[in-house]
DNA sequence: TTGACATATTCCCATATGGGAATGTAACGT
DNA sequence: ACGTTACATTCCCATATGGGAATATGTCAA
């Protein structure tokens, strides 16, 4: 088997540093493929490949506006995401709290 | 271009199902790779193919005991994935008022 | 209908992948 | 030194990728 499609899941989808950003352009309000194209700067048929990745995989919603296509960004598909890496939140506190530890022993002596 | 390697940072690395089963795993503690193999049941091969991707990104320390390499999750290089998807977090918290919204008008009427 | 604008799709290709199988390497006990 | 245990690496291959370039589709205006 190769690797597993981009549009496997929201974890393959995002793994794309372009598809990122512009999940971050349209979090702040619909936007149209033109408008991402001037604002990231990417080829346009490029932007349009994304979209559709991004859109099977519901991390972003379409509707049509005449000769436009209003994108933006789905919360509700990232949210699984900032849940499963939240499971390991108390590993990174924990580290926090033994580099405090450090410091206060360091601090002593 | 082909697609970014999965060793090119940790949104990639993450992207495959076994290494985020084999995160968990490692989350819980130290482990040698013939207790992931074990748990999990994948071939011996394939996990140590997946925790060296993982140590190049850094989502995982080694540390050798005799004949035992004991891997275990690090938390920090997990934490600016959970940090960018929050980012987004308003708007599925904005999606859980309108539904509460609509939830309220309906009551109402 | 025709032309212009907005977006989507297709074709081509270099590249990385993950699994399977086989083999290599390292550390231990005797 | 030798055999065994524990991991790591290599080779092979079907498959999906993202970019570039070209082309197709769809919508509006006149």
């Amino acid at each position: 088997m190769a690797r597993a499609a981009t549009t496997s899941d929201a974890f393959n989808a995002v793994a794309e540093p372009r598809r990122r950003e512009i999940l971050q352009f349209l979090a702040t309000g619909e936007r149209s493929v033109g408008e991402i194209v001037m604002r990231l700067g990417f080829e346009q048929p490029s932007v349009s490949k994304h979209l559709r990745v991004l859109l099977e995989v519901k991390l972003v919603d379409v509707r049509r506006d005449g000769r436009h296509m209003l994108y933006r960004t789905n919360g509700d598909a990232i949210r699984p995401l900032h849940e499963w890496t939240g499971t390991f939140e108390r590993l990174w506190k924990h580290q926090l709290l033994q580099v405090k530890a450090r410091a206060e022993k360091k601090s002593q002596a």
